[in-house]
DNA sequence: CTTGACCTTGACACCGTGTCAACCCGGAAG
DNA sequence: CTTCCGGGTTGACACGGTGTCAAGGTCAAG
């Protein structure tokens, strides 16, 4: 017989989780004095602790560790609960893993520029996006082309929409596609549910599935800086980029574009 | 401006989360209404907001987040934190991936053997323990040889303890050594302080950084099966085993050994 | 004005574990 | 036999990041 003390310090559990794990059932103390309520366990119970700890390490809440050492479980159901352990820890591995990437990435950097980066990126899911949008051609991906074709076209999906009495549902959205003859095919698309405005196309943008995305603030001539450490940190990350970013509008001040807030966002991969 | 729920849906946090941030001080609404108490977000916020996001999924506790956006911390300071992050994220990679192995193992186990092992082996630091022993020379490393040596010996120990005035502040360790002639060299050794029979040599039993450990029921002849599940076990979790088991004696009893009960324990490392 | 979506605060829950307080027991030393 | 100390008992609170619920106030559209 070893008392609680004795027993955990043995186990390598604390007197504390034993008397915890005797209140969840999980494991009774072999013999409790009547009258002092003291706790003793017999050598015998070394196994069902054993069995409990290692149950633990592997991950398994309490709860599921209790079931499994109680066997309320077919092998089946148990090969069941191993296999969804398995798929876990493989994400949780993944996950892990692009953090370290990403700590050490951060480190590089700090290493070298003696400061920490303002401008964060952050990885996100994009959902699918009604939108009712007009598109033109631009002769090249460059802000001092984009510019002058984009902002009439936006101008054209506002007015229209509201001819069409169509509420704008959410912040608008420029994308882009490579056209002809190394010309740029510049999208103006604004959140709208399907409305009935023949001089609009309405589609649902795709979702991204990952996107890197950071936030622009000041004028989209300088967007370069922002769209560099964007591809600076998928580069360090580990991911690959494909296509060109979506840019969302999050503030427009007509008068001052030192005003304006951006949010790039371009899909990306794991390569592997 | 957007409202805490706008805001909340494009930085993919929750409203939730966003008045906790604020409770914090850790990112605060533009605009509070003093009347209504609603919170409003400004377009460049989502830096802030991002800047936050991203080292939360680096792993960072909110309030080291903090401390962090709010630059209270040098760069050297934060090469400092990256540093340790770095660390404990490697430490951490490395536990997952010791988990997947085990779970991996058990799978393989169940899907071999058509039921959950009853037997567990876990992994355990020993500390180290002051002991008395003697020692003697058994012709090979088998139950029937080693029994009829060490059982003596455990008697001689106990008794010369008792006639010095000490007394025994643990469980009976036997442990093994190679000797000459592949003969084995069997210590019976039982935890003391330090005491002044000059009959008994008086050590330290070096700790074991990792021992992989197994609870035996029953009699020492059927030890093999225990020792090759904890054989099979090291196998199939990656490590390698090192010399031989201790085998500490939890309990006794003189006219049954079924009823014994011995946890073996044996040091293992990481190969690699 | 009504309705329904959205906001407010405050509270409770999760889970595994540590820690504290207030009190009781067991065994060894005086 | 008393005294003392280590260790046992229960019960409570805390951590942290997040979800969820309830009771009530607000906003904007019809």
């Amino acid at each position: 017989m070893f008392t609680i003390g004795d027993f955990a310090a043995f186990g390598q559990v604390s007197a504390r989780m034993l008397r915890h794990y005797d209140a969840l059932g999980l494991l009774r103390p072999a013999v409790v004095d009547q009258v002092t309520g003291y706790r003793y366990y017999s050598a015998d119970q070394f196994s069902r602790l054993n069995r409990i700890v290692a149950l633990k390490d592997l991950g398994f809440s309490l709860q599921q560790v209790g079931e499994i050492v109680d066997a309320k479980l077919s092998a089946e159901e148990l090969r069941g609960m191993l296999r969804m352990r398995q798929a876990q820890l493989e994400d949780e591995l993944a996950r892990s893993t692009a953090r370290l990437t990403s700590v050490e990435a951060r480190l590089r950097l700090i290493e070298k520029e003696g400061h920490m980066p303002t401008d964060d990126v952050i990885l996100k899911r994009i959902a699918p996006l009604r939108v009712a949008e007009l598109s033109a051609i631009s002769p090249s991906y460059d802000g001092a082309d984009i510019g002058p074709v984009l902002q009439p076209l936006f101008g054209q999906v506002f007015e229209r929409l509201w001819k069409a009495g169509v509420n704008p549902s959410g912040a608008p959205i420029a994308y882009y596609e490579d056209a002809e003859n190394d010309t740029i095919r510049v999208h103006a698309a604004v959140p709208a549910e399907a409305g009935t405005a023949a001089d609009l196309e309405f589609l649902e943008l795709p979702e991204l599935d990952q996107a890197a995305t950071i936030v622009h603030q000041g004028d989209m001539m300088e967007a370069d800086r922002s769209m560099q450490t964007l591809a600076r940190w998928i580069e360090d990350n580990g991911y690959r980029s494909q296509g060109y970013a979506r840019e969302v509008t999050l503030q427009f001040d007509e008068n001052d574009p030192a005003n304006w807030v951006h949010e790039f966002q371009i899909a990306v991969t794991t390569p592997d």
